[in-house]
DNA sequence: CAAACATATGAATAGTTGTTCAGATATTAT
DNA sequence: ATAATATCTGAACAACTATTCATATGTTTG
């Protein structure tokens, strides 16, 4: 048996179903999209910011009452908002000084309702 | 004016509308609810783990097709699917020495669904 | 305009997370 | 039993993230 045959059969001792992977590999989403929604996902995926969005579910609130609901500084709340608006997850108005956020749409929902199903079955 | 006059209305110097407050809290989910929907959504937030879930959707695959699809060593993959494993999101079943892995219910296609509907939008 | 207030932001820091590497299990074949 | 293979696991390290603190911005009121 040479060296290189030797190295061949190495090669092949592998446990990949080369028909599948090639197939899977063909319909897989792009990076970029993998990307998107793996930040969707995480921008969903923290405790504080599910509380943030739990109480918006019931109905708008300005960045000190859901300070005071969570109980965290205004900073910090701050801080997460930023972040969820950017997922435009949550979306504000303003009245004077004070700006009233809400749930950007009906996903957010869907989504908190997919969730609550699968951890609470 | 007594000294509690006072105090109480130093304390309602401040923006927060104590009544919403109050109500928003009463209806407030439980901590550790929402830490398990934070761990439910943390665990689809990362670009690796979308990834693999999305060749899931597709069809069955073990360990080593799964890296080879993604691109990925075997242990990172392994480990990625425990964290999986652990919200139920996958489940497997063994033949001989492969660990076949699928997803774990329709849960997960539509949370999925959702994040998709929400991305591209 | 200046003071007061609600919110936003930048920097810093502590805590968390993903991958790699080395080694451990578990199953099958010899 | 031993060797080979597929997968798992623990430790370590780099990269990322959440909160805090100090400060800045923008809006209203006097």
């Amino acid at each position: 048996m040479t060296r290189e045959r030797e190295i061949v059969d190495r090669c092949e001792v592998s446990c990949i179903h080369e028909d599948k992977v090639k197939e899977v590999r063909q319909r897989m989403l792009e990076e970029e999209a993998a990307q998107s929604l793996a930040q969707l996902f995480k921008a969903l995926g923290d405790t504080t910011r599910v509380k943030l969005l739990f109480a918006l579910m019931q109905q708008e609130l300005c960045v000190c009452d859901l300070a005071a609901v969570i109980g965290l500084s205004e900073s910090a709340v701050s801080h997460q908002l930023r972040l969820l608006r950017h997922q435009k997850l949550v979306r504000f108005r303003r009245e004077g000084k004070v700006l009233y956020y809400s749930l950007a749409d009906k996903h957010v929902e869907r989504l908190f309702g997919q969730g609550f199903e699968h951890v609470t079955e």
